[in-house]
RNA sequence: GCGAAGGUGGCGGAACUGGCAGACGCGCUAGAUUUAGGAUCUAGUGGUCUCUACCGUGCGGGUUCGAAUCCCGCCCUUCGCACCA
């Protein structure tokens, strides 16, 4: 008998039958709940890396599992196929087009897919840049239209010059694109936007329904950024002007001693033009814009500013404030402008030293007796605690004030509660090629027109000059751009820009339900059997971008009345990255493990085993070779169970098993057959830690396998041993789907072991004729007896007593406490 | 600076409800088998040691009969946010 299996010969002969058989299409009986996992799909870059070997694996292991647990499963796989690598490529290459080249990567990674034996509905498969696909991106597009969600404005944008594209805030991370890694630049430009603002509050209320990570919601927490506080009007002097702005402290107002404006707000122009410094004015805030924004925006960073000459009244004193430009106010938080109150915002106090303005202390600590000085501060008192200097207020406490104050200027007209959110709407132009053309007409007597619903799709030209020059590609192109307008028939041209690739992955989860629909995106009769998904697994690094964003499409099509659930994802898997050498794998480093190469040495079934066993789901994992071949041994060796064992297990029947009449070995394996059934179902179905999974069916494993050795060959339960092996390969089924196929074949069993029930465990089995209990002295390990379970209390103390290291311990002392846990523990305390 | 998660043998990790720390695997040591092995099997493997005990879960304290687990303080690592008014 061979040491080790075949199993490149065995993957191949498996695979081809499981698509032969179709068995992983989708199921949808009427008495079955229904289960929908999913794992992000991948882009088409070309070739698998081992971070998509490890979320297929794991999603794979999830399906499996509630498959055999005879859920419906839908388990879908496709294509997140538009993009800038395509295009990028096109370019670099020259002489291939985006289209065949993400078509020739999907067809590469299919296989590579497919070499896994991974349990997808290929025939759900769905690919975004596909026409049939795309159609649908675009009705979401006019739907938004229609709802008012979906908008033409001019504002400033975030520019990438190294993809020649403008982005969406969530795709700047510290002032660098999030794809390129280039600075980004400030661009004045009208474009498309999505308004996920109008979200914001549903957005952050509803995680309360989510299974998700904390960290997670949390980060979306943060760039949700919502902030509840008070609008002020100042009046400006000598002008029939007010000047508005947000503040979270109204209860500082009689300490605002002047006012501070972005330097892009409306008024700096007019301020400054009836100030006799206008020029000096007009050249600082040239330089403030100049200044990056990182510079800018960073606490750090010194504060820079400049007195306007004009003068705002404080509306609660009355007093004449001076109106300042600040460079460290921010143009899109608020209303551009704030009230200072240098005494007790630090930023405000740094400023006011710089620049000499007065500084006005109205808060002090409750437990204070004398008045809180401007002099004795040496930084601002941020803290919260009573009002002082604030007339009818003074006494109040912080709380109460902000409070009261707002109150009072909701009543006297000069102020009113909001709530603010940096959350910013959601900019979806992009002006490259390879992407879902945005279904708009522009006609010069009917304005902005949408493309009538039975157009589209609005098909993506083929024959295009993409190379980027910061325009669209599509405005080269005259056949796309000269139509007729939809309404009045007059020419018109078409909007050049294409959407970002984010809102192509927005809804994809709804088609997979669905795929084939050609009259809607999918039937809502579809959408209430199988939405939301109960099991998404994917990367932390979407956890602002597309999390959000699918939600926030989520959320309208629930407004739509097309869904059931307002959240797609109950349940969210993000799963860690796969190092090499502590670090994450990549090209320049030279770290990189290649998945054909594993599965060509080890095959399919250990590389996923491996990748499941080395860590916990969310956890980073370490990429090891000596681990991978560890993973292997365990097949080979569950393979020469089954194979020198394989005369008996075909010749006993497991219903010659007389349970009642275990003992010994015998019982001791059946309870753990029973135990590792309880275990891994309780890992993979609730725990979702995959690797303590396979851990216990080792120990299973090495239970049989000991049990075979240590048994005489009168004495062995020949249908209790193929009893074990039967249910550990069940259990081994979801990880190694492979072997455990093939083995089930060689035991003669009817039907694919995928299509088995589940295992069941039975308490009964669980129970034990003796358990250790542990003796402690003065809370020392120092005996173990084996007792009946259910011993009395006294019965234990004196069995534990009567032992010899316990006397040792005990004989001349005092015992004074006994603390006893029945079945598992004493401990007897002595003096 | 704020927030979150984490720190356990040589390594990856386990300990789920406060109750035997180190399951399972890798590596290592010894032995068996083999022409040979980087194959397979068996046994051992936290540290110290006066050989039956002591020490041991980042550090210091506390609660408890009993703490990896709970509480307080500190250190370190990773991630996220950060002039948000």
């Amino acid at each position: 008998m061979d040491n080790s299996y075949n199993f490149t010969e065995l993957e191949n002969k498996w695979q081809k039958k499981w698509e032969e058989e179709e068995i992983y299409k989708t199921e949808n009986t009427e008495d079955s709940e229904k289960y929908y996992v999913l794992e992000m799909f991948p882009y088409p870059s070309g070739d698998l890396h081992m971070g998509h070997v490890r979320v297929y694996s794991i999603g794979d292991v999830i399906a499996r599992y509630w498959s055999m647990k005879q859920y419906d499963v839908l388990h879908p796989m496709g294509w997140d196929a538009f993009g800038l690598p395509a295009e990028n490529a096109a370019i670099k290459h020259g002489n291939i087009h985006p289209r065949e080249w993400t078509w020739d990567n999907i067809s590469r990674m299919k296989k590579q897919l497919k070499r896994l034996g991974l349990s997808y509905d290929w025939d759900r498969e769905v690919t975004t840049a596909d026409p049939d696909y795309y159609r649908w991106t675009q009705w979401f597009f006019l739907q938004m239209f229609k709802h008012d969600l979906a908008y033409r404005d001019e504002s400033p944008v975030n520019w990438c010059p190294g993809c020649e594209t403008v982005l969406a805030n969530e795709q700047v991370i510290d002032n660098a694109c999030e794809r390129c890694d280039s600075e980004v630049e400030e661009r004045e430009l009208e474009q498309w936007f999505f308004k996920i603002t109008d979200y914001a509050e549903r957005l952050l209320q509803d995680h309360e329904l989510l299974d998700w990570p904390e960290r997670v919601k949390e980060m979306q927490k943060n760039w949700i950024g919502k902030s509840e506080g008070t609008i002020i009007n100042f009046p400006v002097r000598g002008r029939n002007k007010n000047l508005e702005v947000f503040t979270t402290r109204p209860d500082t107002i009689y300490g605002a001693t002047f006012m501070a404006l972005a330097p892009e707000h409306p008024l700096v122009e007019e301020l400054a033009a009836s100030s006799e410094k206008e020029e000096e004015i007009y050249e600082f805030v040239e330089r403030a814009k100049k200044r990056k924004k990182e510079e800018r925006t960073s606490p750090e960073s010194e504060k820079n500013g400049i007195f306007t000459g004009s003068y705002a009244l404080n509306p609660m004193t009355g007093r004449d404030i001076p109106i300042l430009i600040a460079d460290f106010v921010l143009m899109s938080y608020g209303t551009g402008a704030i009230m200072s109150v240098p005494a007790h915002d630090q930023r405000d106090y740094d400023f006011a030293q710089k620049y000499d303005l007065p500084i006005r202390v109205v808060i002090q600590p409750e437990d204070r007796e004398e008045k809180l000085t401007t002099e004795e501060l040496d930084e601002a008192y941020e803290e919260s605690g009573v009002l002082i200097n604030s007339e009818k207020f003074n006494g109040l406490t912080t709380e109460k004030a902000v409070a009261e104050i707002a109150e009072e200027m909701e009543k006297r007209d000069i102020g009113y509660r909001e709530t603010n959110y940096s959350l910013r709407d959601w900019l979806i132009s992009r002006q490259r090629y390879w992407g879902a053309p945005i279904p708009v007409v522009y006609c010069d007597k009917c304005g902005i027109v949408p493309v009538p619903e039975e157009e589209l799709p609005v098909e993506l030209p083929h024959d295009v000059e993409f190379t980027p020059d910061g325009e669209s590609p599509l405005g080269k192109v005259e056949d796309f751009v000269n139509t007729s307008c939809p309404e009045c028939g007059h020419p018109a041209h078409r909007e050049t820009d294409t959407m970002d690739t984010f809102v192509d992955s927005s809804w994809y989860f709804l088609r997979y339900i669905d795929p084939h629909n050609e009259e809607l995106p999918f039937s809502p009769e579809k959408a209430e059997d199988w939405f939301p998904v109960d099991q998404y697994v994917g990367g932390i690094e979407h956890a602002i971008l597309h999390l959000l964003y699918a939600r926030y499409f989520t959320k309208v099509v629930y407004d739509m009345d097309m869904i059931l659930d307002s959240e797609p994802f109950s349940n969210l898997l993000p799963q860690g990255m796969v190092l090499k050498d502590g670090a994450k794998m990549s090209k320049s480093r030279g770290n990189v493990v290649d998945p054909e190469n594993i599965m060509a040495e080890y095959g399919a079934d250990t590389a996923r085993l491996f990748i499941l066993f080395a860590s916990p789901p969310e956890k980073d994992l370490e990429w090891d070779d000596e681990g991978v071949a560890g993973a292997e041994r365990f097949l080979n060796r569950i393979w020469r169970l089954v194979n020198e064992n394989i005369e008996f297990l075909n010749d006993v029947s497991t219903a010659d098993l007389e349970v009642q009449s275990l003992e010994g070995p015998g019982k001791d394996l059946y309870r753990k057959l029973h135990e590792t059934i309880k275990k891994v179902s309780a890992d993979i179905g609730q725990r979702q830690t995959l690797n303590t999974a396979i851990s216990a069916i080792m120990e299973l494993y090495n239970e049989v396998s000991s049990y075979l050795q240590n048994t005489g060959k009168q004495e062995l339960n020949y249908p209790l041993v193929k009893m074990t092996v039967k249910k550990t390969l069940l259990l081994l089924a979801p990880f190694a789907p492979h072997i455990t196929e093939e083995l089930w074949d060689r035991m003669n069993q009817k039907g694919s072991i995928h299509n088995q029930e589940w295992p069941d465990y039975s308490e009964q089995a669980l129970q034990r004729d003796e358990v250790t209990v542990v003796i402690q002295i003065n809370g020392k390990v120092r005996d173990k007896i084996q007792v009946r379970p259910g011993l009395g209390e006294d019965e234990l103390i004196e069995k534990a007593k009567k032992r010899d290291q316990v006397q040792k311990y005990v004989s001349e002392k005092e015992i004074i406490k006994t603390i006893v846990v029945p079945d598992k523990l004493i401990n007897l305390v002595v003096k």
